[in-house]
DNA sequence: GTCTATAGGCAGATAGAC
DNA sequence: GTCTATCTGCCTATAGAC
């Protein structure tokens, strides 16, 4: 179980967080302003400075709260109690989930914004996608214990291969406006690791030199 | 083979070109100004726009060149005429040369900002997605014929997992500074394309409902 | 081709009234 | 909590001199 924070927002922080969320998946960080946020909800930019000091401040708020979700749903996969496969499954399904509202995974948008980011939303970024892993590793390595899920490498090595593969699958299906080529590349993968010769198996050989 | 531009830039042109490149790729093209690209050659703002009228064509200018770069360098790997397995990992092998410099793909980047961009950039991105697909989907379908290649699924579908995974792994890879983690997961996804159980099975289940 | 100067607009942010 | 008003700074872009 992966705690990775506990914020919880009510009334206009989270009707805030709520349309900034949107504008982040859609637009990106450094594409929409406070003006954006006022004129969907009809309130004023200063009002917004009341809930939110400045942008870095809601950014942090943003990740926060979309980590504790996300956490919340993997929490709410294991609680079901399926088969490894069906596991990883369901946490794909949690990217499409976020593909078919036409959003981009929030961190990984903020993956790609990174550099101009501050410094408390970097580590917040990466804190996220460190718990992705550590829950898929968990995963990974019952399945493979109990003859479920087979594969070559580390399970942590396949835990980066997967959530880089969802998040890339994402990011492309979605300028084509196609989330079956979302749920194409996720079949490969999954795929690949309920087969008997997984990925990254013997004859596995190096990308690069 | 695919030709997407003829685009060909020299002078003032083309360092401004090289200069906005890499602020794209770094920073995204919502997180640079004409006033980035000024400082760093040492000249004004009103000197680039006699180059390019507006960030809009620039932008445009930038895809046009950068695709016909990497369809250079596809040719390039056709030419030297080496086996499907070596053709796929030398095309992972661009992309983890963009890595290295710690930049983003540049129409990964702009994939992520699709909705703000403007209409040609699109069209752009767009085309740029295709060429490798088209590439990729040839040398599959060669590769298949061979025996060399093994995957379950279409050409088209695993060529387009293979850039959503390269593009997603790139993405989560850059926030590390870890080369390591592209190459990890670019080995387990060309592994499983190299072995005889490939990705995409008779086993294959669907990823969603 | 590059400059100075400037326009016109929007960004994030603050002060202080209600 | 939300408002009006305002500040400062940066943005893209243009005009016109050299």
């Amino acid at each position: 179980m992966v705690t990775i924070g506990t914020a919880s927002y009510t009334g206009t922080a989270a009707r805030i967080l709520d349309v900034a969320e949107v504008l982040v998946q859609t637009r990106g960080f450094n594409g929409f302003s406070y003006a954006d946020i006022a004129a969907e909800m009809n309130i004023t930019k200063a009002a917004l400075h009341y809930h939110f000091a400045g942008k870095a401040e809601l950014g942090e708020a943003l990740i926060s709260r979309y980590a504790a979700r996300f956490a919340d749903a993997l929490a709410a996969v294991d609680s079901a109690g399926a088969q490894p496969a069906a596991k990883l499954e369901a946490y794909a399904h949690l990217y499409l989930d976020v593909l078919r509202e036409q959003r981009m995974c929030l961190c990984g948008m903020l993956a790609a914004e990174y550099q101009t980011l501050p410094e408390p939303m970097r580590a917040a970024v990466l804190r996220f996608f460190d718990a992705n892993e550590t829950w898929l590793q968990e995963v990974l390595e019952h399945g493979r214990a109990a003859g479920a899920l087979h594969f070559g490498g580390s399970a942590r090595d396949t835990a980066r291969m997967i959530i880089g593969s969802l998040e890339g699958a994402m990011l492309v299906a979605r300028p084509y406006g196609d989330t079956a080529r979302f749920e194409a590349a996720t079949r490969n993968i999954l795929a690949a690791l309920a087969t008997a010769e997984g990925p990254g198996g013997a004859r596995a050989q190096p990308a690069s030199g």
